[in-house]
Order: C-alpha cells, then structure tokens, then sequence
DNA sequence: CTGAAAGCGCTTACAG
DNA sequence: CTGAAAGCGCTTACAG
C-alpha cells in the first residue's frame, strides 16, 4: 500500500524496483484507481482547494477576472469554490466561517473589499493564508491590483490631447478603492494643466450611470466625461442621447473597462482596457507563494491600462 | 468526544443529561470550535461539495442561473465549486475526473449539454447524482429546463398580433437545446398562421448578432424578428442602425433573454424575461433530491416567460 | 527495495 | 447517560 501511494504520486525520494512500479501502474490504470482528495486532505492538512470571496453575483463585470483565477488555479490543480459577500450584515463572516474555520480551503481570494469594512483585518490575520484581489485592503500587504490611477491618467491624458478643457467624471462610490485610484488618477493629471474636472458619483448601474450623466450635463456642460464602468457607461451613454447631445462633436465619452457592448452602441465607446485575465491568475499565483510557504506581499500587474480608440472621442469643439 | 459529537450535531436519538450539553456548549463557545469538514467527509462519505459545470466562463449571460443555483446550494449548506467545459477536447473528462472520480464532490450541475455528445451518459451514470441544467440531454430523465418553446410562442403569438407576417428568427447554433426550443415554438406559432418564417443561425454573440441580422435583412427584408439571446441582440440592433432600417416603424425586435441593457439600447428592447435565478434553485433542489437518495427526475419550472414590452416593437408597416 | 503501523479529525455502534 | 474502540482512505516515517 505504501510503495502504491509513492509509485501513484512519483516520489523519486524512495527507490522502487521498475517491475514493480509497472505492476502498480498497470493495476490503477485498469482499476480506475484515483487517490481520494478527501482522504488525502485528511492526511496532508492540505484541500487543494481555493475560495473566491465576490461582492455580489449579480455584477459579471468580474467575471473576466473570476476566469483568469479559475484558468490558473485550475492548471495549478487547485479547485475553486465561489462565495459571496454582499455587503449585508454577515455574509462574510458567515462564508469565512464555513469555507475557513470548518478547515474546507488552503487559501482565500477576496474581491469584495470595501473601504473601511471591518472584518478584512481578522480575515487577513486569519490561519489561511489571503490576498485582496483588484479592490485593496490597503496596509495589509496582500494585495493584488491593477494600475486604476494610471487608466484614470491615460483617460485624462487622451481628451486633454484632443484639446478638452472641460471636463467630467462619473466617478463610483468612494468606499471602492479601485474607482477611487482611477479617479484620483484622472484628476491629478487634469489638475496639472490647470482644469479642475466635474465629478458625480454613482453605483456601478446601468441606471447609476443615467442619472449621474444627467445630472453632469445639467451641472456644467463637459465637452468630455471619463465614466469608470462599463454598467455606468451603458446608462450615460442613453443619457447624452435622451438629453439630444452629439457624440463625439459635442460630447467625447471615455469608458473604464472595455467589454464587446463598447463596439455596439450607438457610438463606438472609446474604453480603457484592463488586464483582468491576468489579475486573477496572478492572484492566484501570489496566494499559492503564500501557500507554499512564503510571505505574503502587495503586487502590482505590470501589463498597461491601454487605451482602445473608437468613435466615441474627438477634437474639443471651440 | 462521542458525547460532543453528538450534541454539537443536535442528535436527538441519544439522551444527554442537560447540564453536559452546557458544558459542551459553552466550551465549544469559548474554544471557536468548528467541525473539520473534511474529516467529517471522510468519515460521513459525503463532501457538502455540488459542482457547477458550464459551458465558458467567458459568456456570463448565465450568471442569474449560477446565482439562483449558488443562492440555494449555500441555504442548504452545500458548497459550490466551479469547473469549466469549454467544449475542447478532454476539458470536461478532465474536470469530471478531478471533481467526481477524486471524491470531492456530493452532486454535479452540467450547464454544458451539447446535443449529441458523448460524455453525457457516462456523465448521467456515474457514481455521483447529477442533473443537466437549462441545456436539456433528451432521454435522460434529469433535465431542469425553463419553458423555452413557450417563450418562442410568446415571441411569435406577440408580433403576430402586431399584424407581422414577414417574420424572421435570428436562431442560435443548433448543438443547443435550449435555443431549438425556442426556436421550435416560435415557427410553429408562426407556420399556424400560415407564415413560413426566415431562419438565420449564429453564435450567440455581439458579433454573431450583427452578422446574421444583415444577412436576415438582405434575404427578405423582414419586419418582425425575434433573436434568441441578448448577446446576439446587442449585434444585431447595430446591424439594424447601419442598414438604417427604422425600429419599430420599418422592423419590430425582439429578443430573448431580459437584462438591464435592453433598456439602454438606442432602442429599448422589447424582450422575453425567463425565470433564471428560479431555474438555478430548482435545479439544486432536485439534485439534492437525488442526493438525499431519490430518484432521477425531468422538472420543468412552471413559472412562464414573461414578455416585457418596450420600444422595439409596433404595429407591422402597411 | 517493500510491508506493517500510526495517525489526520471525525462519527457511530457498542459496552458499561 | 457517557466513554472506549473502530474505521473512513490516505501518507509517511520506520522496520525488516
């Protein structure tokens, strides 16, 4: 039995005999025979298995995101197990309960955090290792993000080329740290040539976006809006409509995050482009160093926001 | 430890004398104790683990299903994992391997029946209770499915009554169930008229949307269409604003599948609302039901599609 | 080079 | 009413 559990799990540290070694390959292939994970996970304290803590399952803007750590956890052997903090009461203390305390998973992904959420701290200093994944918790030193202030600086850096000088932001909710990096991002380099930007805050919605692009268009008449979602972008860009505003010519729109939907509209939305494949493997692999052993530490994805041009920007009208 | 046991699990068949059942309480209190799942699984021969098995992680118009089946796998204690079948070569053997033959799992969701492939049986018997979900595999008596061809009689008994008798569907590939059906009870509401439908099949996709809505136009210049899915209605209204075919007043649309984008559309659409959370739900309760060591079923969810009027439709042109 | 033994953390008949 | 024992299916020192 035991030189079976070292021949199945190729452990070059103990010498077998190569007749052996074949009998028990033969007699596994022919019995089906795959080791029990569970008795395994008994065994080794260890589960093969990572949970993947979203803000909401309502909201499939991640879902690019939840597929690049699935690709990776998955090609890493590791399975992935869906949770769900919707920002009531306890549904994260519940889910860390039964995924982390009932001992289910070696490592936690969180995506859903907010600024200023008080249970983050002990998830972070729990017995499982962690790593807050696209939205900061910031000080834990476990954090895995993507450039935001630098799409917020290439979306600014875009329509102050193209001559705007008046200009908004549909900005979303302050306790989000990554539409907040974009903001602050966007209007350091709006500031640096002397405009100070419009800014509207809002969920991330459809509707969110409608009303709050209303409510720009009324305050001060922008000649051009960076919108930080894509959800956002579908309600703003039916608000210009509805409020009988030309796009680009009157109005150019920028959009965080780009999406299929972007070619579609009845203007071909100009977006930023984010790397979201390649935060959630990354996160993945950052949560298996810490796994494995070592410390954890605050990664940055190198990949640049990029910006995809399409009919939605223009010159500044004069 | 037996007595524990059997208090912190609250079985009644065994008298404990109450002050026990105090102390026990109060130590499990103060010490956090929690049950180590996968000792409890190894032991009990059961994972409180369900899997989801879908078709891409890419497409996430079917995120309300996974919400629906997450929602209620996590109700009745059931944790979800999820595994991908993107269709290629052995991705799905893989994943039944790693999921179902290593023990980890109580009950398996596939999301991602293709009619005639041949995993599926072998799926359907395994060792493990599975049910097909939304994507019905015909005959084996384990389907959850929503009321897809009366959703396709709604669309059609809509338009007819719009006075539309040049009809055209923009079809989803024919490998999926749940797109024939549709597509079965729309041409056979239409055909009782005495119309013959145009059918034109793609992708179900932005892209595949646009295209086939061009080709549905150059064909037979329709002027009702009901498209098969949201993706494919995104494409398929762009296609329509370039033919610089006037909605509803030279064609009426309608699409399958509601969402927040129809009413942000240059036009808001005009759409069929399926019950899709309730689908996921029901789908987890009937697996558990085969869990829980009853039989194999076929259910329908009875609640009918729901059209929901907007914009996009109106009176067939004289 | 290979087999027997212990033990991971539980639950459940079974004694007492 | 409560405790001691066996066993779920593995892996890993340890003997031989």
């Amino acid at each position: 039995m035991s030189t079976v559990s070292r021949v199945i799990n190729g452990r070059a540290d103990v010498a077998v005999r190569p007749e052996t070694r074949q009998r028990i390959l033969t007699a596994a292939r022919e019995l089906q025979y795959r080791p029990n994970a569970i008795a395994r996970g008994l065994r080794l304290a260890t589960t093969g298995t990572l949970a993947l803590l979203v803000p909401s399952l309502r909201n499939p803007v991640n879902s690019a995101i939840v597929r690049g750590a699935f690709d990776r956890a998955w090609e890493r052997t590791f399975v992935l197990v869906l949770a769900e903090d919707s920002g009531e009461s306890d549904a994260a203390e519940e889910a860390y309960e039964r995924l982390v305390e009932e001992g289910r998973i070696d490592g936690l992904l969180i995506q859903s955090a907010r600024l200023g959420n008080t249970h983050l701290d002990a998830f972070a200093q729990g017995p499982v290792p962690c790593v807050f994944i696209d939205r900061a918790h910031p000080g834990s030193g476990r954090n895995v993000t993507m450039r935001d202030a630098d799409a917020g600086r290439t979306a600014a850096e875009h329509v102050l080329a193209l001559g705007h000088r008046s200009i908004g932001h549909l900005a979303g909710p302050p306790e989000l740290d990554t539409v907040s990096r974009r903001r602050v991002g966007f209007v350091e380099r709006v500031e640096a040539v002397g405009c100070t930007p419009a800014l509207v805050s809002a969920p991330l919605s459809e509707s969110g976006g409608y009303a709050a692009m209303q409510e720009l268009l009324a305050a001060c008449a922008p000649t051009a809006v960076y919108v930080a979602n894509i959800n956002q972008a579908v309600g703003a860009v039916a608000a210009v409509r509805d409020a009988g505003v030309r796009v680009p010519d009157e109005l150019s729109l920028l959009c965080h995050d780009d999406d299929p939907v972007c070619e579609y509209l009845d203007v071909p939305l100009t977006a930023i482009r984010m790397p979201l494949h390649e935060l959630g493997s990354t996160a993945v692999d950052v949560l298996l160093e810490q796994v494995e052993g070592g410390p954890a530490r605050d990664v940055e994805v190198r990949t640049a926001p990029e910006l995809v041009r399409r009919g939605s920007t223009g010159p500044a009208p004069r």
